[in-house]
DNA sequence: GTGGTCTAGACCACC
DNA sequence: GTGGTCTAGACCACA
């Protein structure tokens, strides 16, 4: 996997899962990698991988059984469902909009 | 003016600078302010300013003469026209139109 | 290391560098000094190092990796070679070429 | 004219005037023209041509008839010719032989 | 530990 | 007056 420069590696690791979820690679009650393990696959030192589990946690996503790993949450497709619109729609599309005027875009020039 | 937290102030203030020339409030040839005047008027320090204007130098969106100043260069309209196209349309609209398939949201949700 | 006057000690020490990679001291993929650790040994500030480090960046012949440090990038030593050549030929010869003509000397009074 | 960026203007106006007097377009006793011609002709400060004369006038290639005007002073480009050729030959051959012993260049590839 | 940004203040050459 | 460079020191996010 490579990473963006702008963005916080453990973020876009965090991302990642989310979006695993989302599409329904990952579901409800599965246990997914060790921070160990994530570290190896991502070549990314597991403190890193750490701080995007504490992040989806923190959001629900995930929780952790002691000594036994991580899972993911119920309801967590529509908890990372929910909070990636929201996101979305108030924090993205209105800086997208102000920026296509600025450019003189249409949609259609997006090819969306 | 106010700085958003996730960007650099300098990067901000180079923009701030690119959107007047965008918006024809800057035109070529004009004269714009020493990085001292930029950097009392901000309430930054003249080092930040100077960085935006390297930024926009190394751009070719303005240039220098010695001992007189910085001004708009020639085309720099277009050229800033040009760069911010070409990120927007290479490098954002593409997140965009991923995330819109993940969250499944349509361009009519947007309200563009 | 001792800088000499006329020329920023920034490039002198990118240009210090650019001459390891040349002269093999320094091979793609090694790890340079920290920012810190440059600017301790040159008797320089942290940021005078950076600003090196800034410019090789850019040039493409070093790259980050975010946390851990600098490193020297895939095919440095090319780059490196290219500019330097096309630096010296097309703004340097030239001068020579014209000073050597009004200075009435053959390229054999230079002891090259 | 157009300036150089690396080397102030001032010093690039007193060489050029002593390039004419070392081809031959200023004689000695010749009147040069006046800060304020000059620096009206090249589009520069008059102080900025004051320095170059000033720096031209110590070196004794030119002197002052006070409220007359600068003149080309006798043996000018006897002086001028052994200046460069001292500056050239000390200051500048070295640096170019070591850079091109760097970029391993051979004198034949420099077309001189 | 790493780099990145920013401030405050200084000095300099140049116009 | 202008920009350019540099130092000292700080704070922060990230790995």
């Amino acid at each position: 996997m490579e990473f963006s420069e702008n963005k916080p590696i453990y973020l876009q690791i965090a991302d990642g899962i989310a979006e695993k979820i989302l599409g329904g690679d990952l579901k409800e009650g599965d246990r997914i990698l060790s921070v160990r393990e994530l570290g190896a696959e991502l070549g990314v030192n597991p403190n890193t991988a750490m701080r995007s589990y504490e992040k989806l946690t923190m959001d629900g996503v995930i929780y952790n059984q002691r000594g036994i790993g991580y899972f993911v949450a119920d309801g967590a497709r529509e908890i990372v469902l929910r909070n990636m619109r929201a996101d979305f729609i108030q924090n993205e599309v209105p800086v997208i909009k102000r920026k296509m005027e600025l450019l003189q875009l249409k949609v259609s020039d997006l090819g969306l």
